[in-house]
DNA sequence: CGCGTTATTGACTGCATTCAAGCCTGGTGG
DNA sequence: CCACCAGGCTTGAATGCAGTCAATAACGCG
């Protein structure tokens, strides 16, 4: 049977054998606090390309991402898109002070997180100061990458934008302990080029122009990063 | 007698009379709390031009911010510079995982903060949540900021980028309760190309541009808001 | 196998940058 | 008080980088 587009695990019981509990928010909790938390959240899987949460929803739960990748973006009036930041097993979304998401998040391929309800997540954190500062790690942390990608927008032109982005993309895959010089790319060139403030063009050229200088070779779904110095040297730094 | 460049007030009893009491992290803390506050601060005057702290420094303060603005920007190694963030007054600066700032700020034009020392401020969050759970407030606040500047950055035209700011600025300061359509800017014509990511001459362009059509007026320090509906839609919402 | 989507490549355009003068303002010293 | 200078700002002309428009190629999927 094909899953449908989201799937929905019963709660509680999954925190022992969950990927991330070593570097997720969860990190902070002791075994007995995590058991109760178990009880909190609970699995949904939603297909590639669904819509997890929208830029003006109301916030109703914050999301814990277990598997898969995931591109959050805003739009303006006239559908210019300018995605804000990939999101990685570990990642923490949904925190805000308006009351609404202030971007939208959708799943790039399969997509597995722990939705935790707004309201009681919020209970639970009331009196555990220890969770409370964990989140504000994760938040200061998305700060300074932010920090780091405005820089890249404003600053830099689109050869080093591309390499930048293949470094450090490269970057946080081996720190999930992916392997090192095949650098899988599940998302679109859309993607990548509304993540660098580029066009799909001017990304598919900066890629060929890599390839054709022996920097990378371009494999299916990814890319292969034969001459790292090289690509560094692009990204000045 | 000139003022020397930096000024320090002697520790203790200001907290009082703070300006940003209200609306910085202070404002979560109580009478009681906010006495032993003042103990951990100190007030420090930077002249304009002076750098309060250096991307690469390790971490020895925090920063709350009474007067005046502050420029937070990183630098590429060949020069270029992108301001990442224009600090007002109730602004907390420092924040960090790393132990280093991972960003310069300098006082434009004077500037009036109130330091606090890392290790006893990290003592005296300790044990009050309420007082970390503003942080955090503030912080995600930020993010939400910087999300929305990396929209202007990646897929803003000159135009746009140039009306989004005056109109955020004007923004920001009117909830500092600053009058209205009189926008003053006490930031350099670099220092917007380098917040905006353009050049000083398209900055310089593009406010002559909006004077000829009669939205806005360039006067000495800032311009006037002769036609805010006009800007608004240049800035593309 | 054929269709729709995504990616690549090419030719041309245009926006913002670069390079280059000139202007205006504030501060300094005669 | 005014002349001069330095730095910041404005304006103009020319360049070039990335975008747009358009055609083709490759891939995934039914």
């Amino acid at each position: 049977m094909k899953p449908s587009m989201v799937t929905i695990e019963p709660y509680g019981h999954f925190c022992s054998d969950c990927a991330v509990r070593e570097f997720a928010v969860c990190s902070s909790l002791d075994p007995s606090e995590l058991r109760q938390f178990e009880h909190l959240g609970r699995r949904v899987h939603f297909d590639g390309g669904k819509t997890v949460f929208s830029e003006e929803d109301i916030t109703t739960s914050f999301y814990n991402l277990l598997k898969g990748v995931m591109r959050l973006y805003k739009l303006l009036p006239d559908g210019r898109r300018q995605i804000v930041g990939l999101a990685l097993p570990g990642d923490f979304l949904g925190m805000n002070i308006s009351g609404r998401h202030n971007f939208s998040a959708d799943a790039i391929g399969g997509v597995t997180v722990c939705q935790f309800a707004k309201a009681p997540f919020g209970r639970f954190i009331e009196d555990r100061p220890h969770l409370l500062r964990r989140i504000n790690e994760l938040a200061i942390r998305e700060l300074s990458q932010a920090r780091d990608h405005m820089v890249l927008l404003g600053r830099r032109s689109a050869d080093e934008k591309v390499a930048a982005f293949l470094l450090g993309w490269r970057e946080r895959l081996v720190s999930l302990k992916e392997p090192s010089d095949r650098v899988p790319l599940p998302m679109s060139r859309r993607d990548i080029a509304d993540y660098l403030g580029l066009t799909i063009e001017t990304v598919s050229r900066t890629f060929t122009k890599l390839e054709r200088h022996g920097a990378i070779e371009i494999i299916h779904g990814g890319i292969s990063l034969l001459d790292p110095a090289r690509v560094e040297a692009l990204a000045a730094a």
